[in-house]
DNA sequence: GCCAACGTTGGC
DNA sequence: GCCAACGTTGGC
């Protein structure tokens, strides 16, 4: 089973919006190396959700992966944001997955905190720039969240 | 609102 | 294939 974690505004979709629906579609996805990680996931990978853009930019819930990569019909949409001429219906660019809701955390995880956390140099949530909405969680970076988050779910 | 960092596009 | 221009992300 495999870590991942994926951004989101909180005013466009929110760990609460996750909870009420229970079930959602991650569309939108417009960046390859995000896609490309989101073909990676596998039913059952865990999620960590992140809320980005924010007033407190942190890890807030956490959700599972319940339907694998599949094609984002929003590309296909015109009157859609996500709208991608480039992408047809034989050559889909761009992927969803469905997410089922986990948690809330008690206490978030907030990037202030998680920079101040020297055992996470390297992660890549926490570098200067990055602005990766989907990312692995690498196996030793999970170690070290997986305390703080499993306690406070 | 500012700005640094990064990805994408398109001209050459 | 290079690179400048542009758009977007996201912290502050």
């Amino acid at each position: 089973m495999a870590i991942w974690l994926m951004k989101s505004e909180p005013d466009a979709f929110s760990i609460n919006d996750l909870k009420h629906r229970q079930r959602e579609s991650w569309d939108g996805v417009r960046n390859f190396q995000a896609r490309n990680y989101m073909r990676d996931m596998k039913q059952g990978d865990v999620v960590l959700f992140y809320h980005s853009s924010c007033k407190v930019p942190a890890i807030v819930g956490t959700a599972t992966v319940s339907k694998t990569a599949h094609p984002d019909p929003s590309c296909w949409d015109p009157k859609s944001p996500y709208y991608d001429p480039k992408s047809t219906a034989e050559t889909p660019r761009w992927d969803q997955v469905e997410l089922t809701f986990e948690s809330i955390l008690k206490k978030p995880l907030t990037l202030a905190v998680l920079k101040s956390w020297p055992e996470l140099d390297g992660f890549p949530l926490i570098q200067k720039g990055s602005r990766l909405s989907v990312m692995p969680v690498e196996e030793h970076y999970w170690h070290i969240l997986k305390s703080r988050i499993l306690c406070e779910k």
